[in-house]
DNA sequence: CGTCACGTTGACTCTGTTCAATGCTAGTGG
DNA sequence: CCACTAGCATTGAACAGAGTCAACGTGACG
């Protein structure tokens, strides 16, 4: 186990409120009108920072709160009964980090921060509460579960279809298309995870990671140096991933 | 394809109320009150019968209604760009259909009956009206969505961390498990799904299946004998599943 | 009785894993 | 300042598990 499991998280508080937040749009109070959103506010009272390296919340820990990315960038996993990771998924700025806990109050995965981020807590009991009183806040909650539930039905898709190169190419183009939806390079960003963590949320050995890299450099689609990515050719890369399995092969 | 995706489904109208339903305990309305039952008894109208081989609703359909299972089996699958099938779920008696929709209003899978069955629609904007009244309706739709996620994801470890023999184990214990809840044997039961379908599902072929009954078979823990299970060891199959991968291999 | 869909098994192939060696970078301490 | 270490990334070679292709069996059903 890498070191950094065992320290506990450092909380800092800042003020915060989602009408002032820059990924308002992207998060919990997407669509909802001015007042709403003030009402919401009253139950952010704060923005947590959490170091690199650092985890928010353990699997088995009581749900007290969902937690809203607001900045940096988040890995969450679960461990197999003799302690194999599985990455279940890695969260940007306006993702909301915890959902897997409603239906136990327990959290069922562990949530790492793999850099500098903020987060703010939602307190879930209140937001229950208060989507009582907002209609639109209820229906975002659903949405925001339901849409968690398309993402992985669309990793299943990938893990039980689709070949490494494949999966590689899916993984950069969901990165680049979140990236440049907060407003980032879709062509060019930097791997905030390690090839290990990669190949654990693709169901791959870290080697593997490495060849499928060398892959689609030399197929001219991508440059990876370390941890930065350059994407030299966008449609080729869909292509690879359209063409899934089978089709269209070298 | 086959030829039954191609056959529109067959509505028959029955009386339904979910204070009278068995499956009560495990559906929506699970730890609702008896008036709170009776509140959403007015949403059920009806049961519909889907006949097996038909389709309740196709990926791209406008969502309506979530559909409650209260007798037979369903798969849920998505398709990949070039037509390939990914089954995401299947789902007995007390389980809801349709939550992947609430994130676009759209179906994002298709679900087909795998044996005749009936299913309760529940129309989905009426649902999250009344259950702006209704704390614990919404709570429990809240945990539902959550609890789909958490499947989700060890489905994800599945396919991440388990070997074949693995994978086919943990989804016959999953089985057993689910069945044994409603009442029925946990040792003896009826696969309602072809190789295929269960290939599909855990990201294996079906000569891969075939393989792994024999496996399982030769090991002394299960009889499979064409679509009838009989598990002779539950324990060992349990280890089977914990000791996962590299652990205790022979 | 013949057809068709499904299931089983074998032989061979191939993709991804495993194991190992090597390189690179950052951090640490003498 | 440099030697040393530790963690991460890359690459090669050998291996193994699952895929592919093909043949055959079986049971349901018109």
């Amino acid at each position: 186990m890498p070191p950094f499991e065992t320290r506990p998280i450092q909380v800092q508080y800042l003020k915060a409120a989602c009408s002032s937040c820059s990924v308002l749009e992207l998060c919990l109070p997407l669509g909802l009108s001015h007042q709403e959103v003030e009402r919401l506010d009253t139950l952010i009272l704060q923005r947590v920072r959490v170091k690199k390296g650092h985890t928010l919340y353990r699997a088995g820990d009581p749900l007290s709160s969902l937690y809203a990315v607001r900045l940096g960038f988040f890995k969450t996993s679960v461990l197999s009964v003799d302690g194999r990771e599985q990455v279940t998924g890695f969260q940007m700025a306006g993702e909301i980090l915890g959902l897997d806990a409603i239906s136990s109050n327990l959290h069922a995965c562990s949530a790492f921060a793999l850099e500098d981020g903020e987060v703010c807590p939602i307190p879930f009991a209140q937001l229950e509460q208060l989507s009582q009183a907002l209609p639109s806040l209820q229906h975002n909650l659903n949405k925001i579960l339901s849409r968690e539930i398309v993402r992985d039905h669309s990793m299943l898709l990938q893990m039980g279809n689709m070949n490494a190169d494949e999966r590689l190419a899916a993984f950069l183009l969901n990165l680049s298309q979140r990236l440049s939806l907060r407003g980032y390079s879709s062509r060019a960003f930097v791997l905030r995870m390690r090839r290990e963590e990669i190949g654990s949320y693709l169901g791959l050995r870290l080697e593997t990671i490495c060849r499928c890299i060398a892959h689609l450099r030399d197929q001219g689609l991508v440059i990876i140096d370390g941890k930065q990515v350059q994407i030299l050719d966008l449609e080729g890369l869909k292509q690879r991933v359209a063409g899934c399995h089978n089709a269209a092969r070298e």
